[in-house]
DNA sequence: CGGTAGCACTCTCATACGATGAGTGCTAAA
DNA sequence: TTTAGCACTCATCGTATGAGAGTGCTACCG
C-alpha cells in the first residue's frame, strides 16, 4: 500500500523530531511545527493510520508516538534527504587517503578516529586479519645485545615480536632460514599455512627460539584474526538512551566484550558497499535496540576492512550514511 | 598517639566488612560479628574515638561508619594481613615470565590480561615509549608488488609501517640509506633524536617516500610516547560505587580520555617498586574517589613499564598488593 | 467525506507525607 | 569502664494526589 503525501510528511517529521529530541512526538506539537494548516486532530488520525501500518509505536497510551523499526526503514529508504559530509571532516579524510600508507591496521585506526570525531556514533572497525592476507616476507632482524626482531609482512599488515636470543645462537642463520621459508611461502594466503608447514620449516631452528618462533607465527595466524577496534565510547554513552544505569551497564559490557559488536559488524558489512541495519533487523538479540551503518572495503573482490557507525535506533542516519559513503570512496580509491 | 589493641581490631573489622559489603557498618552488627564479649554501646564509643582521630567517616548522622582515607592508609600500612596470589593466577604469571619475549608492549598487554582477570580492578599499564628506548635498527623490508615495510627496532619495542613505493623507486637504495642511518644512531636514546637529524638523513630519499618516512619516524618518536592501556572496564564499573548514572558517566569519561588515569599511574608508580595511593592522597581531583596500587618495573635504573590496579577506595588492597608484588618480581627477573 | 472542536479518559511524573528502621549520642546506673 | 535505655536523626519506601501531556472518540461543519 502506498502512503499519501501527507502521511509521508508526518512520518518524516516524526522521525526527524524524534532523532533531534529523543522525546516521543505528540500530535499537538507536530501540528504546530509541521505548518500545514491542519489541526492536531487531523494529525492524530494520520498517526493512528501510520501506527496501524506498523510504522509508529506508542511507548504507552498517553505518550506521543515514536518510529518503529519499519518506520525508520521507510525513512531511510525513501524519505530521508541525503546530505554531504561536513567540510572539515571531508577535508581530513581526503588528506589521509592521499597518503601512501598501505597498512590496513593503521588506516583502520586513523579512519575510526575521524569517524568518531564526526558524530555521536560508536565507530567500530575491523582490519583484514589473517583471512585475506598473503605472506610477503618473514625475517629476523638482528638488533644487538642478543636480541632479534621477528617480523612477518603480508600485503596489508605487519606483525613483529622482539625476542632474546638464546646464548650461542646465530642470528644470521636464523635469518637465512626464515628467508628461505619466506621465499617458499611467498604469496600464500595466511589461512592456508598450516601448523605442519611451519614446523617443518622451523625444524632446523633449535631450543627455546623454536618455541618462540612457533608461538609468534601461531599468533600471527590466529590471534591477529580480526580483533574489532572500537572508538567513541563516551559520546555514544552520553546519549539519552543510556540514561538508566542498567542500560549503561549493558552497553559497556557489549563494548568491552566486543564479540556481539563484531558479529553485528560482520553481518551488516556483509558483501561490501554501504548498508544499514535497524534495530531488530539483525539476528543478534544484544543489539536489538541499536542500529548500524556499515561498510565493507573491497580490494580485488575481497573484503579487506569493515567499518560500522553504531548508535541507538534514533541515530542520525543521513550523517552516518554520508560519512560511510565518503570512507568507502576514499579508501577503495586509496588502496586500489 | 597509639591505638590500643581493641581500637585496631575495630578499625580493621570496619575496613574489611566495608570492603566486602559496600554498606556502612553499624555498631550493632559489628558488636555481633566481632565476637568480643562487648556490647554495641562500647563499640559506639570506640567508633566515636576513631572518628575523632580522623580514621572513620559518617556518610550522614544515622548511617554506620565508613573508613576515611587515613583509615584505609592505617589499615594498609599496619593492620592488613598479607595474602599470597591465588594459585591459578600465580601459575599463569610464572609461565608467561619464563618466556623469552623482550617486547614490552607485548609483555604489558599480556600482564594486563592476567591482572584484570584476577579481580574487579581496572588494570592500567604503560610501556616504555620513546622516553627510555634506544634505537637498535632502522630498516626497509621489500615486500613485493611495490610495497615496502619500514621497521624501527629499539631495545624494547618495534614499530612498523607498510608503505607503497612510488613508481621507479629502488627498495634496495632505500634500505641502504636506512641501514647507514641505523648504524650512525645505533644505541642513541629515541628522545635525543631530533627532527633535523632525521631530515638530514632522509635527504637522499626523494618525493612522497620521504614524506612518509618522516611521518613514520615522527610517529615513532612522539605518538608511541606512552599510550596507557586499560583493561577490565566492565568489571570495574559493575561495582556498587558506580550505581548512580552520574558516577558511571564520570568513570567512563575518565577511562576513555585516559589522560587522568595516565597521570595517576605516572604519579603513583613514581620511583619503581610497589606503592599505594588512596583517594585524596593523589593530587588529581578526578581520581579522588579512587585508589591505585601501582608498580614500576626497573631495568638498569630506568623505568621501562608501569602498571596500576585501580579500584574504588573500597578495594581489596591485600589482593592487589599481592598481584603487584608478583608482577614486579616476575617481570624484573624476566627482563634482567 | 475529509477536517475540526470538544471532551472524557489514560498514563507518567513530580511532590508531599507518613511510617519504618537503622543507627547515633548521651545519660545514668552497674 | 561498660552497659542499658532512650530520644533523636536521617534515608528509604510506599502511597496518595495533582498537574500535564496526549489519545481516541463522537458529533458537527463546509
Amino acid at each position: 500500500m502506498e502512503l499519501d503525501r501527507r502521511k509521508r510528511q508526518v512520518l518524516r517529521a516524526i522521525v526527524e523530531d524524534y532523532v533531534a529530541s529523543a522525546e516521543p512526538i505528540g500530535s499537538r506539537t507536530l501540528a504546530r511545527t509541521l505548518g500545514l494548516g491542519v489541526s492536531s486532530a487531523t494529525i492524530r488520525n494520520e498517526m493512528a493510520d501510520l501506527e496501524a501500518l506498523g510504522l509508529l509505536d506508542k511507548p504507552h497510551t498517553s505518550a506521543g508516538r515514536v518510529p518503529s523499526d519499519r518506520g525508520y526503514r521507510l525513512y531511510v529508504d525513501e524519505l530521508m534527504e541525503p546530505r554531504p559530509v561536513e567540510a572539515e571532516a571531508f577535508r581530513r579524510m581526503r588528506l589521509m587517503y592521499l597518503r601512501r600508507v598501505r597498512e590496513m591496521d593503521y588506516l583502520v585506526a586513523q579512519t575510526l578516529k575521524l569517524l568518531s570525531a564526526a558524530g555521536d556514533f560508536l565507530a567500530v572497525g575491523l582490519g583484514p586479519g589473517a583471512r585475506t592476507a598473503r605472506l610477503r616476507r618473514l625475517d629476523a632482524l638482528e638488533a644487538g645485545e642478543g636480541q632479534v626482531a621477528l617480523v612477518l609482512v603480508t600485503d596489508h599488515f605487519v606483525q613483529h615480536r622482539l625476542v632474546e636470543m638464546p646464548d650461542g645462537m646465530d642470528a644470521g642463520g636464523l635469518q637465512r632460514s626464515l628467508l628461505v621459508l619466506s621465499h617458499e611461502l611467498q604469496g600464500v594466503g595466511l589461512e592456508r599455512i598450516t601448523r605442519s608447514m611451519l614446523e617443518s620449516v622451523a625444524r632446523e631452528i633449535k631450543g627455546r627460539m623454536r618455541e618462540e618462533l612457533l608461538s609468534f607465527l601461531h599468533d600471527c595466524l590466529s590471534d591477529s584474526e580480526e580483533q574489532v577496534r572500537i572508538v567513541g565510547t563516551s559520546r555514544f554513552l552520553a546519549q539519552p538512551e543510556f540514561r538508566e544505569p542498567e542500560r549503561i551497564r549493558e552497553a559497556v559490557q557489549l563494548i568491552e566484550q566486543s564479540g556481539a559488536l563484531q558479529e553485528l559488524l560482520l553481518e551488516a558489512s556483509g558483501r561490501g558497499g554501504v548498508s544499514v541495519r535497524i534495530g531488530g533487523e539483525t539476528s543478534l538479540p544484544e543489539t536489538r535496540e541499536l542500529s548500524i551503518v556499515a561498510l565493507g572495503i573491497e580490494r580485488q573482490g575481497e573484503l579487506v576492512a569493515r567499518f560500522g557507525l553504531v548508535g541507538p535506533k534514533r541515530m542520525d542516519y543521513a550523517k552516518a550514511l554520508a560519512l560511510a559513503e565518503e570512507v568507502l570512496r576514499g579508501l577503495e580509491q586509496a588502496i586500489s
